[in-house]
DNA sequence: TTGTAGGCGTTATCAA
DNA sequence: TTGATAACGCCTACAA
């Protein structure tokens, strides 16, 4: 368990009486070396458990397979599957990840791109804190010559490369399905509008119930309602106004409709009959609520990937690359929650 | 975004006629500086915007304030909480975390424990994958002088510093409820029994059997029903036999408790009246489901955080420290589908 | 095909 | 308190 010395190149070529340069090029199996002593030096490393000092190495050769990662909250579902997707990309290209959490906070994300900067890494993948506050610290990855993808959170006004979902359209798609379901008020609950997703999803919100000539009435949106305690709060709140919604989408979170969906049943309020409620992110649990839940996936797993394989086959190249918006297309999962013409529909 | 040269030591030393020593000594603040210099360096440091190279730094000093994480999936709750438990206390005390994924394959593994070794992280923490063999790539980390902690699924034989559930009393602890609900056949869902922990909630199941006199029936006990697909078939074979069980223990996760509460709906066997059902896991949809479903909880993220302090507290010490295992104790969270007799109780 | 030498950026040791 | 120098382990021109 001691801290005793390892093996080193050096020891390999004492033994076998060569220079570590022969035995740095037989490790590395591009170079030209006899077969006859990469054979040997093969077998001599196998011997003496010979492991490589990937520091070394690196500080040798200016750069570092290793890859950071800023989220969040690594164990939410949305952020450990898109991790999941990246290390199975990653994995593959032989770099690693470096993980970090920022818990939402703005300085804890500042200090961990500063960590990642001074570890070095190739590329760096974030999706900022709710509390963001401005964009000095992603600045600076640039600066430092470090690539820079983000996704799904994102700073509108710097040009990296960004890899996000459609909110908007997949707002719109939801609210419409309401709509053509027969809703009549359709209540929003909102996340923190600082973050452009829940911007964009309210402004999806709003234009479907443009497009179908509804009204736009600021008492039925709800800020800052996106934990399921805050989801039922609102649904409260809104279930007992003079004129209350008969559709509520959480547009922040499936969680968010947990609470809706809660709060309803302790009301006695019929669902999908005399409220629909939509969520956002398709949390595992949304399939096996009573009713179950329509919401909306986001693909995360595959987002991963796609982030992965952005860094891989479009940012290696040395010349300038014009950052590239990837937009992925979440897709409307309808379910019992929101079928309130089902019964009607099934009747032939 | 080009590679350019990041400024080092040696700039910051040239601007200000220093020697380059000097600058370093002025940046890691526990050494012997002028204060004069020490701010002149600090704000020339801030000027240029220096960043350390932790690479050479951590290869000049002989040990990385890295710790590697192998789990067999990144985006599976427990791994995933217990990830944030252990990234929380890492990063108070300035250690980053690389993590990998095995994916449940043990060549993949012994890969990614010879990355972690190459990259001279300080400890390795692991959860060994359900195809693991042998346990030579584990020794071979302590050969080459790492710290080692194993938790949740560990290797019996190789002796390390371990962190894991109680599954056995957990176990027992369910069944035994099962039991003073008034269930009378109780089958029981296993996991591979290469993974310790699988053996170990048999181990219980077993136990409590006997200990209330109840036989032990092999028919009951189905193996490898460890997904929500294989919970599913095995409850459809347990509740068509000619003596079907009255409760089922799904001993394996709430995902295969999900499966075996879905078929129940299906073949209209009520439960928990004439079937009690009890997972593993706490997973959030548990306390949702129609009914709840009765589980044990494994106190994933503080299970991370024990993990980390159990490192920075016991193993930073230079001399031979015998190996700790920390056991945590499960909780039974019971819930509506074990309540056979909630109705008897709540009457007067 | 192999050996020599220098350097990646930092820190530790010694001397001044 | 500061400067000079070597070394961490590896890689890569260049020379032999």
């Amino acid at each position: 368990m001691k801290n005793q010395k390892r093996t080193t190149i050096y020891d390999i070529a004492k033994k076998l009486n060569l220079n570590a340069s022969s035995v740095s090029r037989a490790l590395s199996n591009n170079n030209n070396v006899s077969a006859a002593t990469r054979e040997l030096v093969l077998k001599t490393a196998a011997e003496l458990n010979y492991k490589q000092n990937s520091l070394a190495s690196n500080l040798r050769r200016g750069h570092n397979k290793t890859i950071g990662v800023i989220v969040p909250h690594i164990n939410q579902n949305f952020f450990a599957d898109v991790i999941a997707g990246l290390e199975e990309v990653t994995y593959q290209q032989g770099y690693n990840l470096i993980i970090c959490q920022s818990n939402e906070s703005y300085t804890r994300e500042v200090e961990s791109v500063n960590t990642l900067i001074n570890q070095h890494v190739s590329c760096i993948i974030i999706s900022v804190s709710a509390d963001f506050e401005d964009d000095s610290h992603l600045r600076n990855i640039l600066a430092q010559g470090i690539q820079l993808i983000q996704f799904d959170r994102v700073a509108d006004n710097l040009e990296t490369f960004k890899v996000v979902n459609d909110n908007e359209r997949a707002s719109m798609e939801a609210v419409s399905h309401l709509i053509t379901q027969g809703y009549q008020r359709i209540a929003l609950l909102e996340g923190p509008q600082n973050l452009n997703i829940f911007k964009q999803r309210k402004d999806g919100y709003i234009a479907a119930l443009k497009k179908h000539n509804f009204e736009v009435l600021p008492e039925l949106m709800i800020e800052n309602a996106w934990t399921k305690e805050l989801g039922a709060i609102a649904t409260r709140k809104l279930l007992n106004m003079p004129m209350p919604p008969d559709a509520i989408f959480a547009s922040t979170s499936d969680f968010s409709a947990l609470g809706v969906l809660e709060v309803a049943h302790k009301m006695g309020v019929m669902v999908p009959e005399k409220l629909g409620i939509c969520g956002y992110s398709n949390e595992a649990f949304t399939e096996i609520t009573t009713p179950s839940i329509t919401t909306i996936d986001q693909h995360s797993v595959d987002m991963g990937k796609t982030i992965a394989n952005l860094f891989f086959q479009e940012m290696g190249s040395e010349k300038e690359v014009r950052p590239k918006i990837v937009n992925i297309q979440p897709k409307l999962i309808v379910r019992s929650s929101t079928l309130k013409n089902k019964l009607g529909r099934s009747v032939r």
